[in-house]
DNA sequence: GGAAACGTTCTGTCTAGCGGAATGCCGTTT
DNA sequence: AAACGGCATTCCGCTAGACAGAACGTTTCC
């Protein structure tokens, strides 16, 4: 469906960077005609999926946020995860978030910031990688991606990652399930790589992997699996 | 424009009840056939605003999620507008939300909860009728509405109501100014009304003044005539 | 085991979106 | 002050592509 296609191209070419476009650098990222664009902005201003300001630029409008929210409740999840969350990231003092695949990619659903002022920057509706980084690689393993480390991570629930997708950044991860077993997405416990080091990521195994079990209990699942994983994250290494 | 009309259409369809809807569902609530439908997915699929299920059932999918983050980053405010909303989140011990006009409507962009267990129940993302309630009296104030109440609000720069909107709630609201004295939106303080009654809100009106000058100020422009209302508030009724 | 409901595919018709040129509007430059 | 350049906007003839509806296949529910 042409039309669309090129409706959602416009839309595509907006960044968190850019809080406004005009026509012209519209067209120079979409390739597309003006007249086109015009036409096709007409629709997405009415549908207030872009919204024209007082200069006459672009920018996103309300109903993508409306449907975005939509999006995020669509996981059930604000309150069974959030209480969760926040308690992660009071025990640990580290930023935890929460990832669901999207595709090829995974997106950032929800995110509890540590209260350091050093942060590790990822936002609410931010897209990343979906096979880099310890969330990324949880994520994978239980969409069935073969080999290693996927099957080890099948077997102990979660996955340990320093300097994989930022090599300034560590973290460990573990996933969420729910009904009939499905995976919904991934906590994740991450912080940049001086004050998170294998050791804290050691002792914070145990917690995360009681969290994601109660989170999973949350949705109605059982969690015993994740719990036997806990003791033996604690125990062992 | 009558195919992107269409496939909004069919995003509209989406509504926080329902995580996901089936094909049949979709057809009854735009009045679309089937066919039709079923093409226009196909590239809202493409472009992720549209999700595929397992079952066969459609969900909005995450570029909308993306886009309403970008939406939300798009008032600056995220780094100004939270600290402020938490520190008077914290002085009163109720919920502070922060709508922003969207067209005929106004969209709750940011909240805050209170910590009591009988919350004001009003989420990220959800729209409101623009004229009601008193953040939505702040908004239509000071977009340009004439005649009453709205000269006043233009005059104390806050608005005190109860029952308005909700007949069990009752809050108080001022704007929020940015750049060039352009409203961006309005910070509102509000809660049940056995606990949220006139003699609390009177209180609660200097910091609530208070917390829209800060905010003000914090987007660069110039907030003495809010910090005159706060005294005035505080000092008069 | 029958029927209803649902999703999906297909096709001829015709409309509605397309590209490109042309116009008009500012703000800047010489 | 005039000319220029960059921008948004309008217009139009052509044709590709969207449309409605029927037909088909599959699953679900009595």
């Amino acid at each position: 469906m042409a039309a669309l296609d090129r409706a959602i191209l416009i839309l595509n070419a907006f960044t968190t960077a850019d809080r406004s476009l005009s026509l012209a650098e519209i067209a120079a990222r979409t390739g597309l005609y003006k007249s086109t664009i015009l036409r096709l902005a007409g629709s997405l201003i009415r549908g207030q999926l872009l919204e024209r300001l007082d200069d006459g630029r672009y920018r996103v409008g309300p109903a993508a946020f409306r449907l975005g929210a939509i999006y995020q409740r669509s996981f059930a999840s604000i309150d069974v995860l959030l209480p969760v969350m926040r308690d992660l990231s009071e025990q640990s003092n580290e930023s935890v978030t929460f990832y669901v695949r999207a595709g090829e990619m995974r997106t950032c659903l929800y995110r509890i910031e540590s209260k350091h002022p050093i942060r590790y920057m990822v936002r609410e509706g931010d897209v990343l990688p979906l096979r880099v980084g310890s969330g990324g690689r949880v994520l994978a393993a239980f969409s069935g991606t073969e080999g290693e480390p996927y099957e080890t991570i099948r077997r102990t629930y979660h996955f340990v990652s320093i300097g994989d997708r930022d090599p300034e950044t560590a973290g460990v991860s573990a996933p969420v399930f729910g009904p009939g077993r499905a995976l919904i997405g991934v906590l994740t416990l991450a912080g940049p790589r001086p004050r998170v080091d294998l050791a804290f990521l050691d002792r914070m195994k145990r917690p995360l992997l009681e969290a994601a079990a109660r989170a999973t209990r949350g949705f109605g699942e059982d969690a015993s699996a994740i719990e036997d994983a806990a003791r033996l994250a604690a125990g062992a290494d």
